[in-house]
DNA sequence: TAAAAATACTCCATAGGTATTTTAT
DNA sequence: ATAAAATACCTATGGAGTATTTTTA
């Protein structure tokens, strides 16, 4: 004989009414099933759980204590069929964000904010990374939904486009156009540019690189810098201009001045996820997602 | 269908191992059980736990939750079975301990820190009581164990005599006889006495009018508490002499003197208890008792 | 003697076994 | 083509029911 669920569901109940016949029908069983059950749990457990009165049981002090533990063991068993439905719901869980700086200061703020409010039983987990990682890591599982610039690959990835934002010049407090309200590109032939490096970022990078040539010019690049974060704060320490997205402002930086490009590029931002992830709370966030970049377009 | 125990231990393993026939192997049975239960299980969720891989099975998010839910449900039910063999032994549980005044300073400490340190995980509850309310709490079961005075219904408890000490005199620091060594009782037949109520203790009571009528007369009776405890007190305050058992020398009341009494009669102290209590735990602490008055003794 | 629990005996639901088919890469 | 899981079908353990006996204040 094996310990059963319902010979703790009865023990529980006998427990609670102290007498067999009462608890068996509160059961919606008969007495004799009852006794028998509660004999094998006690035979089970080698202790006697109730003290066997002419006129009903009563614990002894195995009975109190194996009470106790019990009536965890069931609510814990409650609680574990309540959450596996809220996990299949993606009401519950862990859902991990990857995201590229260029979307560090525009979308991802207010989508996680919106998303921890909307789903406060999913732990959101964020890490920022650069574009063709973000893409291994999708592939990988490691994240579950990414944020960041066109480039993937599209066969592999599904995408929604969240949001478009120009691009802007970031220039050193010192440089000579630091008062101008609105910049042509071609006034900074002559300028050095810090750009992030191709294999980092292959579209901001080429992007930028495009339109310096429609601008009738090739950039000459003073740095070309590993993570697109360390870019404004170089343009800070005056080491060159770099064309930055819109958002970049709200990195709060000292010393940098950021100006509207003529004719600016516009950038924009995808959610992106495999086709292959089952991570149930994806759907829900990939909603948010789309509602926020809505509000924010408008 | 209804979730069963081993269904949640099929799951277990099955998620450890992520395959069927491994899993069945390890748990004993065959493959085709192995997969009905657990999509019997996954039935009664309402909810997938696991992906089908060709090569194997994964937690779907649902799995993951509901994973560890159940492995403290099953580890809670493990602990359940074993503290009940241990509340069966009174290795772990409750007792509780009454005791007079009298005992108080005497054996109670020094009993009471031997069975915490011999039964750690047993809480043991003290509560001083007069001893006609400690017959009546045993008889209740609010009381496992008492420490008293002869006098109680020795039809219907059961006793270990444990240790006796002499009766001694209690004086106020103005009294004359404040730097005599020993008193005979006759030398305080003209002064009054402080006692307690006979209805509080009538042993102790009986016993000290007894005395004195030994020493050939009828004490003055200045006050009658109500509690034991306060007699010492009153005596310090210079409201009279007492009698009290040796060990209320530890009291370490201010402004009392406590005098040895020639032919000074002994008071038992007993323990006691209903052969109706069945705490488990009662056992060891009347062998821990027994002991410690040994030891005392020599 | 009366209320309550335990035992005797029967039935059937279901867990598990074996053989086989289906599925997915 | 192959490994793995699902399905079909069978057997038997054991849980629940009814009728009855045992227990103890």
């Amino acid at each position: 004989m094996v310990t059963t669920l319902s010979q703790l569901r009865y023990f529980v109940e006998l427990a609670r009414t102290g007498h067999f016949g009462r608890a068996a029908e509160r059961l919606n069983m008969a007495q004799p099933p009852l006794s028998r059950q509660i004999a094998a749990l006690e035979d089970d457990l080698g202790a006697p759980l109730f003290l066997r009165n002419p006129r009903g049981v009563t614990l002894t002090a195995a009975g109190q204590q194996f009470l106790t533990d019990t009536e965890l063991v069931l609510q814990g068993l409650e609680r574990a069929q309540r959450t596996a439905k809220l996990a299949r719901d993606g009401q519950i869980g862990q859902l991990t964000l990857g995201f590229t700086m260029c979307a560090a200061y525009s979308v991802v703020p207010e989508i996680a904010r919106r998303y921890r409010t909307a789903f406060p039983q999913v732990q959101l987990r964020m890490r920022e990374m650069v574009p063709p990682a973000l893409e291994v890591a999708i592939e990988n599982g490691q994240i579950d939904v990414g944020i960041t610039l066109p480039g993937f690959d599209a066969q592999r990835l599904d995408a929604l486009r969240l949001i478009s934002e120009p691009l802007c010049l970031a220039l050193p407090g010192s440089h000579p156009l630091a008062a101008a309200r609105r910049i042509n590109l071609d006034a900074l032939s002559e300028d050095d540019f810090v750009i992030v490096q191709r294999d980092q970022s292959p579209f901001l990078h080429d992007m930028v690189l495009h339109f310096c040539a429609n601008a009738g010019f090739v950039p000459r690049i003073g740095l070309e810098v590993y993570l697109q974060q360390t870019i404004v704060n170089l343009v800070a320490e005056g080491l060159g201009v770099a064309m930055v997205p819109n958002s970049m402002q709200r990195s709060r930086v000292q010393g940098v001045h950021f100006k509207k490009l003529s004719n600016a590029p516009l950038i924009e931002q995808y959610c992106v996820w495999s086709p292959l992830n089952v991570n149930p709370s994806r759907q829900s966030f990939l909603d948010v997602a789309r509602q926020t970049a809505q509000v924010v377009r408008d």
